[in-house]
DNA sequence: TGTCCTTTGAAGTAC
DNA sequence: GTACTTCAAAGGACA
């Protein structure tokens, strides 16, 4: 069972000047429903290709709005396009970043990210902003993480892992780099509120780690390790995972908490995702040959600063395994990515209603009744589905819809037939259905025999293809 | 280590 | 247009 929340936790926000990053995103949601898919695509893809348009010679006001914003993807990605005054939702965002400019814990995947307060007068780094950006969303495809390195090395701007933390990846705190600052000084700690999870620890300089009992709520890590993305609905922003979480944290018993798919994350996918098609983008991160010196997300090393407590431990956690700085990979196919490593990869097909419905209740059915062996647990599964009213299966077949759209507004070319034996796989046996006793394609008085002529709306389809023909 | 099993549905090929 | 095949997920079983 995932980590629940601390006691502490859900004082995140009351006094520490924090976006309330929910709600922001669920203002991003239903701002996004208004816009059809592929005008978000293409402002998506028109902000990729303005990335470098974000410069120092902003204001701190300015880059602080593009921060709150770039935590909602969807919205930034407008917001960067144009200078077309924010519609009434966003003024009262703008409120907000007035308020609280986008400086605080920011939950990502693995737990938070903190971003300090500027020091003074200092400007807030376009590579900051866009970290940010990256953590919200904690998916970038490895080129724009490329492009990513050289802002960051470019604007001094540092990952630190606070020091005494049981899980290094659990807190990501966004620093200045000293650079920013006048010779032999370091970023003064009266800039961040008192009490504030940025709070700066007078002996390390560093911002101050949390207490245990003081943690924000941790949103678990996903399941397994990093694996690749192939497959659109594995990228998912922080909202979507809090949200999701959420639903998880606080089902009642026979609720059913619905996959993360696109259906409600509409306009969250991002940016770089949708160009470039020709290369990793569209093959995921075990296809990219890594930088030496970038950790498997594509942030450098040389970005990543530890406190020296910290330093031991993640150094051991990168020797031991490629640790993630940030969690990339869907809730749903890290597990088998990562006992599968995939040799070839591929886009792979989008799910359909039955797979959207398996993945969510094979948990369920293998609580329930102690089995295994998925191929029991798929007979369950697919009577249980036969049994869902048609509402509920309406619910899956309209996730599986977007799914496919989606897709296919991700990988235009693509077809399932470039899946096909992929890359010289050997091809799955074909079953012999002339001789298999269970099939009812092969049998089509099956469904007569079950069922009757007057009952042919029971009929399976190839016996009522059979028919027809008859 | 790789394939099979088992489910449904989508999409492909073959005729 | 119809029939058939493949592949999506999952993980234990098995060659």
């Amino acid at each position: 069972m995932p980590q629940q929340p601390s006691d502490g936790g859900d004082d995140l926000g009351a006094n520490d000047e924090i976006i309330p990053f929910k709600d922001e995103g669920e203002q991003e949601e239903k701002s996004s429903e208004s816009v059809s898919d592929s005008t978000d695509l293409n402002d998506i893809k028109s902000s990729l290709v303005n990335e470098g348009e974000s410069s120092q010679s902003n204001s701190a006001s300015e880059g602080n709005k593009q921060l709150v914003a770039g935590q909602n993807y969807g919205g930034s990605s407008k917001d960067r396009g144009s200078k077309k005054v924010p519609p009434a939702v966003e003024g009262s965002k703008t409120d907000t970043a007035t308020k609280t400019p986008g400086f605080g814990s920011i939950p990502i995947l693995h737990g938070d990210l903190h971003v300090p307060y500027p020091p003074n007068g200092s400007m807030v780094p376009s590579s900051m902003k866009r970290f940010i950006d990256i953590a919200a969303n904690f998916l970038r495809p490895a080129d724009y993480l490329d492009h990513l390195e050289d802002q960051v090395q470019t604007n001094k701007v540092s990952v630190v892992h606070p020091a005494g933390h049981p899980n290094p990846l659990a807190q990501l705190t966004l620093m200045y780099n000293n650079d920013h600052f006048p010779p032999g000084t370091t970023p003064p700690p009266h800039l961040a509120p008192p009490g504030s999870p940025l709070e700066l620890d007078p002996k390390t300089g560093m911002p101050r780690p949390r207490h245990p009992g003081e943690m924000p709520p941790i949103y678990p890590p996903l399941p397994g390790q990093m694996g690749q993305i192939h497959h659109p609905m594995e990228v998912y922003t922080q909202v979507q995972w809090r949200n999701y979480w959420d639903a998880k944290r606080f089902q009642q018993p026979g609720q059913p908490v619905y996959p993360m798919t696109t259906a409600a994350f509409r306009g969250a996918y991002p940016a770089a995702l949708t160009v470039n098609t020709a290369n990793m983008t569209r093959f995921g991160h075990s296809a990219i040959p890594h930088h030496p010196g970038m950790t498997i997300t594509g942030i450098p090393h040389s970005a990543i600063v530890t406190t020296p407590g910290a330093k031991q431990d993640l150094q051991q956690q990168n020797n031991d395994r490629e640790v993630p700085t940030i969690c990339l990979i869907s809730p749903y196919r890290q597990k088998s990515e990562k006992q599968k490593p995939q040799k070839t990869p591929h886009i792979k097909k989008p799910l359909n209603a039955f797979m959207l419905y398996m993945k969510e209740m094979r948990a369920k059915v293998v609580a329930e009744c102690t089995l295994k062996e998925s191929a029991a647990i798929n007979q369950i599964l697919g009577r249980r589905w036969h049994a869902l009213t048609r509402e509920e299966q309406a619910k899956y077949y309209e996730l599986a819809r977007k799914e496919r759209q989606l897709h296919m507004q991700l990988y235009p070319g693509w077809s399932a037939r470039d899946n096909y034996a992929v890359h010289g796989k050997k091809k799955k046996r074909k079953r012999d259905k002339s001789q298999g006793d269970n099939s009812e394609a092969s049998n089509p008085k099956k469904c007569r025999a079950r069922f009757g002529l007057d009952q042919q709306h029971h009929w399976c389809k190839p016996c009522r293809r059979k028919k027809k023909m008859h």
